[in-house]
DNA sequence: GTCTATAGCTGGATAGAC
DNA sequence: GTCTATCCAGCTATAGAC
């Protein structure tokens, strides 16, 4: 570590931090370019040659910075999947009452969606035949799972819901149905903001219907469990 | 028409009998082998050269059957929406449950998703950026809808289902799911039977749960719709 | 780190002979 | 209807100079 004698002050970098820096600065201008390419051309229909031409280098030049497509593709996949993790720790932030957390979850992946359909479509629809995340993605990935039903599993424990299902069931059912309003409302009004529209305006109506299943019973038990 | 002197036996075709047969057995060899490369290599990845390759033609032919690649692509959806409709009234044959019908429908679609995973990405997915299916082939699928629409609305006035929506809500609700459902299945364990493992392992509950929130009421009223 | 050069392949589509 | 021939463009990736 160099030692400065004006702490706090922006001092010049060192050979190797200012390369350090210009790398970085140049990846995340590949990925970006690389999101625009998948927003334009399609998710499978990714390619080198775009790529270069947009952030002014020649394809070969690429290579230096991923060393092939499919290192590419899994930067971006694992991108995709931190985004969504981020914007979940905000959308969840605050909230504390059970329902209100699972449609904040829901608006959060539908703005995610919504927001960067290209990463949304290569971490959940997975187009591109060939592509298999690496393991270090793939963790990542399965964090997010990971987070998700533990808080189911504590909600199911605090008794604020009731799904007759266990929390991996649970969750893997609330998930499917987020991605099934997201998916429609990806495939007929994307250009409409999340939670808006044909689909997105069904998310209240989502969110009653869990409650309606899933809600803590008031009074005595029912006859049948939902699950059974 | 030609008149026949043996009504009943298979006669001769005339020439122009045969040209049509000959097309129309050609034309099927290469929606089967384009179906057969968008499984291989992804919706996305289906090419005319490796179509042709496959159906023993040069490249070139193929422009006598399908007059571009979107021609190709606008058939493969129209195929699509067709299965899926006859595959639909099959399953939904002979059941009068609203329950029972719900869940034949899932099971459905479900099951056209595992059998013919190409065409229900091509159809549901809309993995080729620049494919707009041609207006017979929508039309097609809008049919599709409005026959979901007008039994969900059925059983709406026949009260066996209070969803607290719209009939073409409730409709877009429970295709919603059902994609959700799906997709999720396709995504993580397309070698299963439609209906098992994680995923479609959950059809049972989804329509205990839709059963649970949209059932009738057999006492007296809510204190609030879920739709409110 | 970026370049030129290039290999080597695959793609969609057309013209015109047979 | 199928063919040969052909066009022109696109692609991933490597080798090696600067």
């Amino acid at each position: 570590m160099a030692t400065s004698t004006n702490p706090g002050a922006r001092r010049a970098l060192s050979p190797e931090e200012r390369r350090r820096r210009n790398r970085e600065e140049m990846t995340d201008a590949i990925l970006a370019a690389a999101r625009e390419v998948m927003r334009e051309e399609g998710v499978a229909a990714l390619n080198m040659h775009e790529v270069a031409r947009r952030v002014g280098l020649r394809t070969q030049s690429l290579y230096h910075y991923f060393s092939s497509k499919a290192a590419l593709y899994d930067a971006l996949f694992l991108l995709g999947t931190r985004l969504l993790a981020e914007q979940q720790d905000n959308a969840l932030q605050g909230k504390t009452d059970v329902w209100e957390r699972v449609q904040a979850a829901i608006e959060g992946y539908m703005g995610f969606a919504q927001q960067h359909p290209e990463l949304w479509r290569l971490t959940f629809e997975r187009p591109v035949p060939g592509f298999v995340p690496s393991e270090e993605s793939m963790e990542e990935s399965d964090r997010l799972l990971a987070t998700a039903r533990r808080q189911v599993a504590e909600a199911i424990e605090a008794g604020a819901m009731e799904p007759g299902l266990t929390p991996a069931e649970a969750t893997d059912f609330i998930n499917s149905l987020m991605h099934g309003l997201t998916a429609a409302h990806m495939a007929n009004e994307p250009h409409l903001p999340a939670g808006t529209g044909r689909f997105g305006g069904l998310l209240p109506a989502a969110v009653a219907f869990l409650r309606a299943a899933w809600g803590p019973r008031q009074h005595e038990s029912y006859p049948e469990e939902p699950g059974g």
